[in-house]
RNA sequence: GUGGAUGUAGCUCAGCAGGUUAGAGCGCUGGAUUGUGGUUCCAGAGGUCGCCGGUUCGAGUCCGGUCUUCCACCCCA
């Protein structure tokens, strides 16, 4: 009988032992960037109760949860007409009372209120985990991805909105990726509708504005028209559809535009403090930039709004967030706001991929390889082995004396820096060969001065 | 969810209006070199031509379906 052909789900990913290594590299400098601004780790379960994420990301949102089937007998209650009347969506909620979180935000919403009196606020916490989309995969877009997020829940202060840019740019700079932020305010966007009369319709323009630069100001005038919105609006709106200069001068304008909107001017102050700050400090490899384009579909967000993009390849963004005043409220803790921002791995993976920025260093197994010559010669080995490990140089002992030649290519693929070399001779005169793979240098060195010798050829 | 492409050896790709044993480069295995890799030379292994069905005397090549990957829209990490 034909075995059937070994596959995964559509949308996910195996993981090789040489992109784990790099995937940990970018794990492992994320998490040290967290660590050194002082938040905490968490973990969530992969899924929640539906109730727990329904109705927090959009429509659109929704339809991207992965349902989990109920256990036992789940058609128990199911009329058939519920098969047929309402739809699958309905139906789904009958027998599906959990699912795969959508994202790392929620899930931390609902753990601080659940166990708020635990938590001293403010609350500083990082989560790297899985998250699950029903997406339809592209590059760049993945059904299981990881994201990477820091939050700080409890604090108003737009310090914090500050400290994300930072963390931000020293994330990046560590990886060598070029980028630039994006940053919005949903307080400016709510104003613009509201002084142009358009409140219901802020998706729509704000999706239009983005298209600036790729269809034009006619055609996006006229994409407007076509969502309803009155040709008044429109023509108030020209300035803002056309907005250029330096952040300053955008917001100069902004706030001539946004004079008779309260919560209009409360975006442009905000804004106006974070560029500041930004502004004042120094060494930033970050270019930020404000732009209007930016609204973000996940429907927390009340503030500050950021996206991160690479400058060097297309990929969408590869770093997203925002502040949301109350999505504590929602589990019913009120007046707690709360910042924060979410890398994603596997899009700075794709990039750094791309852009060759991985270190070379990542690739090898293991510092030092011994080679294999017999029991008698392993058995000299092996507390010299022992010797290098305890000193924290990663070391293997090739396990079957085989060839020379099948030895050294191994170590080759393997891109280990140098082959110690121990037979008949060496054991007698107490020195062994190390070569240098890299430049083929061979010499002797005494066993006593052996690790040594490799932690000063090493720093 | 809508629209459009793609799928041939481990990888990147050839393949003549449908016609006998399906090719290249790289990689892989072995040898030249019984204590030395990354260069060179020689030899060899490896393919249900994504899967299912149809048209045909005959299909990698045409048709339908399906799956995969990718692109645009949408949304986003």
């Amino acid at each position: 009988m034909a075995s059937a052909k070994p596959s995964i789900p559509k949308g996910t990913r195996d993981f090789s032992p040489i992109e784990m290594a790099q995937r940990n590299f970018i794990f492992d400098t994320i998490k040290s960037v967290f660590k050194i601004y002082g938040y905490q780790p968490i973990e969530t379960p992969a899924m929640e109760n539906l109730s727990t994420l329904l109705g927090k990301y959009g429509e659109e949102g929704d339809k991207l949860l992965f349902k989990i089937l109920n256990s036992g007998d789940f058609t128990k209650g199911v009329q058939p007409t519920d098969v047929t009347s309402d739809g699958a969506n309905a139906l789904s909620l009958k027998i599906c009372e959990k699912g795969l979180r959508y994202d790392l935000t929620v899930p931390f919403a609902r753990f601080v209120v659940q166990y708020q009196n635990d938590i001293t606020f403010p609350f500083k916490r990082y989560q790297i985990q899985p998250v699950w989309r029903a997406d339809r995969p592209q590059k760049g877009r993945y059904r299981e991805f990881y994201q990477c997020d820091v939050d700080v829940v409890g604090s108003n202060s737009l310090l914090n909105e500050v400290e994300l840019v930072l963390i931000i740019d020293e994330v990046f700079s560590k990886l060598g990726v070029n980028h630039t932020i994006k940053i919005n305010n949903r307080k400016i966007l709510s104003g613009m509708v509201e002084v142009v009369g358009e409140t219901e319709r802020l998706i729509d323009i704000t999706v239009a504005i983005d298209k600036i630069d790729k269809i034009g100001i006619d055609a996006v005038n006229k994409e407007l028209a076509n969502k309803g919105v009155s040709l008044q609006a429109i023509e108030k709106l020209q300035p803002i559809i056309q907005l250029k200069g330096t952040n300053a001068e955008k917001l100069s304008i902004l706030s001539n535009f946004l004079s008779s909107s309260e919560i209009g001017l409360e975006g442009i102050e905000e804004m106006k403090t974070i560029f500041d700050s930004v502004g004042r400090l120094e060494g930033l490899d970050t270019t930020v930039e404000l732009d209007l384009s930016l609204a973000r579909g996940l429907n927390y967000y009340t503030g500050a709004i950021f996206e991160v993009e690479a400058n060097d390849m297309e990929m969408g963004s590869i770093c997203g967030g925002g502040r949301y005043d109350d999505l504590t409220g929602i589990f019913g803790l009120k007046n707690v706001s709360g910042v924060g921002i979410s890398f994603g791995a596997d899009r700075i993976y794709d990039v750094m991929l791309h852009l060759n920025l991985f270190p070379e260093s990542l690739l090898a197994s293991s510092q030092v390889m011994f080679t294999n010559f017999g029991p008698k010669e392993a058995a000299f080995c092996l507390p010299l082995i022992q010797k290098l490990r305890a000193k924290g140089i990663s070391t293997e002992l090739y396990p079957d004396a085989a060839k020379m030649k099948k030895q050294f290519d191994y170590a080759n693929k393997k891109k280990i820096a140098y082959v110690v070399i121990v037979g008949e001779t060496e054991i007698q005169s107490g020195e062994i060969s190390v070569k240098n793979m890299l430049t083929g240098n061979q010499e002797n060195i005494d066993t006593e001065n052996i690790a040594e010798y490799f932690l000063s050829s090493h720093n």
